[in-house]
RNA sequence: CGGGGUGUAGCGCAGUUGGUUAGCGCGCAUGCUUUGGGAGCAUGAGGUCGCCGGUUCGAGUCCGGCCACCCCGACCA
């Protein structure tokens, strides 16, 4: 295929596929067109670049792990899986459809496990006086660079700047110290769902936008004790679990060191996953404030003991970044791969006939079955529309839905169906129609474990221990085998911000379950080490 | 904010030293044939060539200014 030109480039590729059908998947046949066009874009290059690109078309699937790649990939998957769509506000997107469903299905989850512990939703101003935010000199310092004020509203300049808010822990302080007044208002636990602006340079759909939908929660506790209990609750029992047993990614629990936490924290804890190039994602932070901002807005009660005391507040949210971290941490080369539990469509019928007369005995079938399913609470959607089946497998195999039921004039005739589960398109078995139910049932709860074990397989077989710095670099530069590096940490910032100039790697967190026994040394400076850490490049 | 690149149909692109009516592929619409791994043929719709100004008999093409977007880096609570 040799193809001088775009044109004679896409149909070598279409033709190719056609000719071997076996890993030239969709979303790699895609994404290499686009890729080949980017780079010769890129380059400015004629056709020997061009020519170049449409030779390494079949191999692109290797390529994935190539960063560069790796994040047209991403884009790739965001778009065509019709997740999202560009907007004309320059770092903003439009949720879409099928990206909505698939928060809608996250908030769900989320929102249960919230409540379950204890908490309730309520809802504050988008906008927050501009004085408030100066309130606490961390948090502002944080947050200034990237706060959109709006100065001028009702055809006249505002006495006072309102900011949108990039986070809403000051306006909150500001009604708790009203809400607050004696220890048995305590402990204040609530939760709201919002929208907020943090303007950033560099935007990417999903994984930072300037606009974003998260939840935040904000509480205020007696003491420390239960404000970091709290603080350790919200981080396992509410994220880690929605994320492991939702979003089937493992991820670890750490602390955030002290350069890395949140602007006004007394101590800030993440769970980190990791996706597929081997770049960690931070998916979700939780917030022991200590009494900063108590004591910025002035949040204090009387105590049992006739005390006036200071109280202690949290903050924790997790966002639609959670979306990103789904796609990067299950996604192939065919595209994206939805955890059953939260795809907005578990399972797609796609009908198969020539005559009419086949069509008839396809379409009884197909409703009886989409019936059933539907009755036993599966998502199902049956696929009419007037495309061929294979562009349908390839479309939703894109899409990431995890059962695809294939109802044609063969399995008609024996009164069956074909199952095909998403995470081995090989793996096709037929079943009579009674037991269809039950068996897509057992398909998903099995593409729910098997997509974690895949995951944390992958976690573990990237997850290297360091014993010196050579060995840390040398794995921080290979991009074949990047992922997190476990090591001792001597706890001064400068040797941090030293490793993060020269490897570009960070400290994630010190993960939770610290090693028993003697601490190493230092992996960058070999001073006595303090605390375990997890180090990775991270988006 | 620094470095690089690109603006021509919804998307991806071509357009020679300036020269008639600006093309191609995908997609889209209509019809027929198709349909168990990304269909074929036919017909058709769709453009103030990013914006403003200049040079010229004539500008998508040359010159100047502006704007937007993309990539790499810095920043990212």
């Amino acid at each position: 295929m040799a193809g001088k030109t775009k044109a004679s480039k896409t149909d070598g590729a279409s033709a190719d596929a056609e000719a071997t059908a076996h890993e030239t998947s969709a979303a790699t046949k895609q994404s290499a067109e686009k890729k080949g066009a980017s780079k010769a874009k890129q380059d400015g290059a004629g056709q020997a670049k061009q020519a170049a690109s449409a030779q390494t078309e079949n191999r692109f699937v290797q390529e994935l792990s190539d960063l560069d790649d790796y994040s047209r990939w991403y884009l790739d998957v965001v778009y065509k899986a019709d997740l999202a769509d560009l907007s004309p506000v320059r770092g903003c997107m439009v949720i879409k459809p099928y990206g909505y469903a698939l928060w809608e299905h996250m908030q769900r989850a989320i929102d249960e496990r919230i409540k379950a512990t204890g908490h309730e939703n309520l809802y504050f101003p988008l906008f927050i006086p501009y004085s408030f935010l100066m309130r606490e000199a961390e948090h502002v310092e944080g947050f200034a660079p990237e706060v959109a004020m709006v100065t001028r509203a009702g055809g006249e300049e505002l006495e006072e700047p309102l900011v949108v808010r990039p986070t809403s822990e000051t306006i909150i302080g500001h009604m708790y110290a009203q809400w607050v007044q004696s220890y048995r208002d305590l402990p204040l636990l609530y939760n709201q769902w919002a929208n907020v602006v943090r303007w950033e340079k560099r935007t990417r759909p999903f994984l930072r936008t300037t606009e974003f939908l998260w939840q935040e929660g904000h509480t205020v506790h007696r003491n420390e004790e239960e404000a970091e209990a709290e603080t350790l609750l919200i981080l396992d029992k509410v994220y880690a679990d929605f994320v492991e047993r939702e979003m089937a990614l493992p991820v670890i629990r750490g602390r955030k060191s002290e350069s890395e936490k949140f602007a006004g924290a007394l101590r800030t804890y993440s769970i980190e996953a990791m996706m597929g190039d081997g770049k960690a994602l931070q998916a979700g932070t939780s917030h022991n404030l200590g009494q900063n901002f108590a004591r910025s807005f002035d949040i204090s009660f009387q105590d049992a003991d006739g005390q006036v005391k200071l109280a202690w507040t949290t903050s924790w949210g997790v966002s639609t970044r959670l979306i990103g971290a789904l796609i990067m941490g299950h996604g192939d080369a065919s595209g994206l791969r939805m955890p059953p539990r939260l795809a907005p469509i578990q399972a797609v019928i796609v009908p198969i006939w020539r005559k009419d007369d086949e069509r008839e005995a396809v379409a009884a079938l197909v409703s009886e079955v989409e019936q059933s399913l539907r009755a036993a609470g599966v998502r199902v959607r049956a696929d009419w529309r007037e495309e061929r089946p294979g562009f349908k497998f390839n479309d939703w195999e894109l899409r990431g839905v995890p059962v695809r039921i294939e109802i044609g004039p063969r399995d008609a005739a024996n009164g069956q169906v074909t199952l095909v589960p998403r995470t081995d398109r090989t793996a096709k078995e037929t079943i009579a129609t009674a037991g269809v139910t039950a068996r897509v049932q057992a398909l998903l709860e099995s593409i729910q474990t098997m997509l974690y074990e895949q995951a944390l397989a992958f976690l573990k077989s990237r997850t290297y221990q360091a014993s010196d710095y050579e060995e840390f670099k040398a794995l921080m530069a290979d991009r074949a085998r990047l992922g997190f590096v476990e090591a001792w940490w001597c706890g001064d910032a400068t040797c941090e911000a030293e490793i993060k100039a020269e490897t570009q790697a960070t400290i994630r967190n010190m993960p939770l379950d610290q090693p028993t026994g003697k601490h190493g040394a230092c992996v960058h400076c070999g001073r006595p080490g303090a605390a375990w850490a997890v180090f990775a490049k991270a988006y």
